[in-house]
DNA sequence: TTCCGATGTATCGGGCCGATACATCGGTTC
DNA sequence: GAACCGATGTATCGGCCCGATACATCGGAA
């Protein structure tokens, strides 16, 4: 029944709690956060804010509100502009948004997914924050463990081109646990330092 | 009506090149071989492989083939085994793997498509490889300039969390672009050594 | 003996994408 | 001024591919 849509409805959750928008502008800004990672295309989009809609997560903004728009282009005040449809998230919208991130399952782990739930990582908690850091580590060794196995057990009947090929994607990974090292460091201190301070009451 | 089934296609028909094969050992093989970078699905293999039998590209084995088994478990003969299909490469099949590897269209430059492409490198010639490369390289390049320059024009406004993983994608593509440089030095050296070679006689 | 994991083939639902269609606006070029 | 083009804007459709699942057998461990 709920459509899932995966990781976009994160994504379209995500990015509303900055200002109502319209689906042009949602694609593009979510392209610019992701970067050279992820790109969505409107054959999600469009489908999902229909979704969206239906779950009761967003309405269609009648400009009423004043929350107005963030300095971009004046996204509510149609000033001979096209037709445009303003998305605007509700109270059950941010409800689910934190539900998303906060009950993240298995696939949370998965590359794209993860990205996306990283990119959001400022709307969430700490401990949050620090579990999906920790579980895509762990994901991310246990593969590192099968593929060292199993290349082991190839390794000499493999030619020169797989065997660097395998050497590469080896090496990103590991590169990967590195930079999540960094990371659940960083927030293992912040941590600390706010646990620290309550001490001090 | 040529179901392309994308890069499947191109995997299984490069991997029969080594000895007939059925449907499990070959996603085995597959998945060791690509190692960390990419996993086949059964879902993608099977009605792959149905289809590479419409086009005459391979057929079942009826173990009469004297090529063989390669050593890990005798596959044609079914010594109280259970019923496998194995199949074979005929001639068709190993015309539209060099095809595939040599008229590689834009799409060969995409992440998935790409590592399967390089995993088979040894089975086609030289030019191949440095255009299949210098594509993939300029590729990169392309998506690094979109990138920083849309971080540029957005970075005031990114939080932390987004900034980093905007650095982080960056460094990942960099280092990419690092080692495609690498391996395309590696195959000039190679060509010219070769026409040195030829210049001799 | 019973259970479990590996082997083995196969399908189905559905997410997601690329291509495409259609329409308007502002700017450049001739 | 006319013609053109790229950005803006909403929307759908065909199709690749995956995850889950079903079913069946085998060897070994408990």
């Amino acid at each position: 029944m709920s459509r899932r849509h995966g990781v976009m409805t994160l994504a379209v959750l995500g990015l509303l709690h900055e200002s109502p928008m319209h689906g042009y502008e949602l694609r593009k800004r979510l392209n610019a956060m992701l970067g050279s990672l992820r790109a969505f295309s409107y054959g999600t989009l469009y489908p999902c804010l229909k979704d969206l809609l239906a779950q009761g997560w967003i309405v269609e903004s009648d400009g009423s509100s004043p929350t107005a728009s963030a300095g971009t282009t004046p996204p509510p005040a149609l000033s001979g502009r096209r037709a445009r449809i303003v998305y605007q998230l509700t109270a059950e919208g941010k409800e689910h948004f934190q539900a998303l991130l906060s009950e993240s399952g298995p696939t949370a782990w998965e590359d794209e997914q993860f990205s996306v739930h990283f990119a959001f990582f400022g709307r969430t908690d700490a401990e949050t924050r620090l579990r999906i850091l920790e579980g895509r580590r762990s994901r991310l060794q246990e593969r590192l463990e099968g593929v060292r196995q199993s290349m082991a057990r190839t390794r000499e009947r493999l030619d020169s081109y797989t065997l660097e090929l395998q050497r590469h994607g080896l090496e990103s990974v590991e590169r990967e646990v590195d930079w999540l090292d960094g990371l659940i460091e960083d927030e293992r201190l912040a941590r600390g330092r706010t646990s620290a301070a309550n001490d001090d009451t």
